[in-house]
DNA sequence: ATTAGGATGGAAACCCGATCTCAAAATCTA
DNA sequence: TAGATTTTGAGATCGGGTTTCCATCCTAAT
């Protein structure tokens, strides 16, 4: 059974990667920038643009954001190792990257949740397919969808409740 | 290893299977209809719906068809069974389903090219994977990104070229 | 503190695949 | 073959996520 997904070891949170990376090219470190690394990464969700900005202050109050600033940091943050992008029926949903372990999903059709999950063998039949077409992997995605159990059981409830009124 | 994928045996043609869904919702077998199954099922290439009509003979020839027929008709053909989409990239992609096996891609970075390959050890382990999270799976997409034999090669070649030039 | 230049906010523009509209043409039925 | 109905073609239009523009603001180095 795989297990819930553990932290890879880093050196460093997220903020003092990102400010290194920032430094590195002689970007400033602005109160955007470190307010948004500091959301992002205070909980573990998947988002896109914008969910991400549905959970920010709103216009006008401390620590608004706004949509242009977003979009940018949001590349900024792909580009620095921060975020990593699934692209899901036609929407960019990011989830994080750093000090976080290469994994898959179960993508629930009802609630739209993603499950990750982590697998050697997917690795390994992964490798071994592609050495087959002689083919050279950069790496992989696979998205198994269908309906996680807490979808299933609330349709079984949904369908006893109908059969005790009959 | 797994081979080039076999059709699986069906009792008619595209077209006469296309034929049958109009006739069941009294649709009308029309020229542009006629031409464009002839003219998917002629050849197993992976298209999206501007490459389809780059393939078609332009305004005023014979046969022509225009942009919003191709995309009525491509729909009516999922719909109908014959094909079947990928999300790709952003764009949406269309491959034979009628007759054709469930199976997933590699997709080349660099000549764009999707090959396709069928494995029952991958269905087991994502049936598995499924088993562990309590999970109903309807179904999955895994695609192998990297680059593919011809390119290598072709990459390899141009680097002797220039070792050659020393 | 000053200041040069990077960063932000707000709004407009963009991108572009996909869809809609509707008059004209084609198909099927009787 | 006439009539009823569906389908097509051409162009306009859409939708909405994303990008651009630029005046203003802010940061960091001096």
């Amino acid at each position: 059974m795989s297990q819930p997904l553990n932290h890879v070891e880093v050196s460093s949170t997220p903020s003092e990667r990102f400010e290194e990376y920032l430094q590195s090219r002689g970007m400033r470190n602005t109160k955007p920038r470190k307010l948004l690394v500091e959301h992002i990464f205070s909980s573990h969700d998947h988002f896109d643009a914008d969910e991400l900005l549905d959970q920010l202050p709103r216009k006008g109050r401390e620590g608004y954001v706004s949509r242009s600033t977003v979009y940018r940091l949001l590349a900024e943050f792909v580009e620095a190792g921060l975020l990593r992008t699934i692209e899901l029926e036609g929407r960019t949903v990011y989830e994080h990257d750093y000090g976080y372990p290469q994994h898959d999903h179960l993508h629930c059709a009802t609630c739209n949740k993603l499950i990750e999950f982590q697998s050697d063998e997917l690795i390994r039949l992964r490798d071994q397919l592609a050495t087959e077409h002689r083919f050279q992997v950069k790496g992989h995605r696979l998205i198994i969808s269908g309906e996680c159990e807490e979808c299933l059981t609330a349709k079984r409830k949904r369908v006893r409740r109908k059969v005790d009124l009959i």
